[in-house]
DNA sequence: TCACTTTTTAACAAATTTGTTAAAAATTTT
DNA sequence: AAAATTTTTAACAAATTTGTTAAAAAGTGA
């Protein structure tokens, strides 16, 4: 039950409708329909529609940060690994547009909600791991005075920053240039380039 | 009727459910409910839901753009400036924290309506008086060498980045501390400080 | 006061939403 | 093939939501 092919079919179709238009403005029929059966096996699976979603969410939150993780090799040079990581964000963003929307919804509504139930949206072994790397990483680079002092929390921060908030301006972008995906593009690589420039700079000590 | 006081009352209210929970998730008969009245009292003033929270909407950007651009005096010196609009931006966060869940939701949600009847959500005129200010900002710091070369919107947006994401990880931030209030100060008036040293050294020319 | 206008409400309607349930359909086991 | 189990649906129910409308209530000017 746990793999059946409709069960599958439901989560595909529930992570895109969620994904692009949010928990709210998603029905379960409107999910069923996307699957090609009755909302009734929306209950029969899941149990309900907020289960569904928990679902739905954890699952990206976990290949998100797994994702990234791969591009964190810690014996390489720092700038080195910035740009790497940068890269990552933007490849990861430019197949999930929707991503900051999503993830932002969710910690945004559901905040109280999450900590009444005790359900913390991210995986902390993961995360754990992600912030051990990195300070591992950067602490060596600081003490050869490659890089100012600064918290693994901070760069991560920064980096995410940067990156995720030259796609949450696209839609506002748009509103200003005539609407080819050829300026878009362009738009995103600049903007990647000039995220790896202020990075790179924005660490090196005075 | 456009400066009834009900009809204010129905602004206010529409404005704290839709910042809190967004337009989704926020019932006519909650507005009505919060702003004690009739829900039919929405429909008599405004039309109809999504024309209440256009207005709704409009009116905190214009808000927004306002405050941010009263910070922008363009004789002050550039390190000076960078910081005093991160500080304004932070302030302005801090005010109404959950203002990028709000904008960020119409941004997406709303992108192909708004496109289609041809309603942007920026206030174009306000948008490029921001823009030409931070264009003759910059223009001569760079002439003089003081920074890097580097286009107005890549500033903006590096700016905004990093200092509105530091709002947005607040969620995920709580799910790793003790959850009080001194601590969630603290991180963001650090994140305060390392915002305007990034930007501050990330502008420099080698 | 009285006619007139504006504001407000109660009652209603249509559509949608989540969820239940009993039974049909399909699949698996014996 | 018959029995047992799992999957799927149709039909229904209760609650909610947006919006309408007719009339009540409040306010205004003559």
């Amino acid at each position: 039950m746990k793999n059946s092919i409709r069960r599958q079919k439901l989560l595909h179709a529930a992570e895109r409708l969620f994904l692009c238009r949010g928990f709210a403005s998603v029905s379960t029929t409107d999910i069923a329909r996307e699957a090609g059966c009755n909302h009734a096996l929306i209950h029969y699976y899941f149990g309900n529609k907020e289960d569904l979603f928990r679902e739905v969410f954890l699952e990206k939150i976990r290949q998100i940060l797994t994702t990234l993780m791969n591009y964190l090799e810690i014996e390489r040079p720092i700038f080195e690994q910035t740009d790497k990581f940068i890269d990552a964000y933007f490849d990861l963003l430019t197949a999930n547009p929707n991503l900051p929307f999503f993830i932002i919804n969710e910690l945004t509504l559901n905040a109280e909600r999450r900590r009444y139930l005790r359900v913390n949206f991210v995986d902390k072994p993961i995360t754990r791991e992600v912030y051990q790397r990195v300070d591992m990483m950067i602490k060596k680079e600081i003490e050869q005075g490659n890089i100012r002092p600064i918290e693994p929390k901070d760069l991560l921060l920064d980096i995410a920053g940067v990156t995720v908030f030259s796609f949450i301006a696209v839609p506002a972008y748009r509103d200003f240039i005539t609407d080819d995906a050829d300026s878009l593009n362009l738009f995103l690589a600049d903007r990647r380039q000039e995220a790896k420039l202020l990075i790179r700079r924005g660490l090196l000590p005075l």
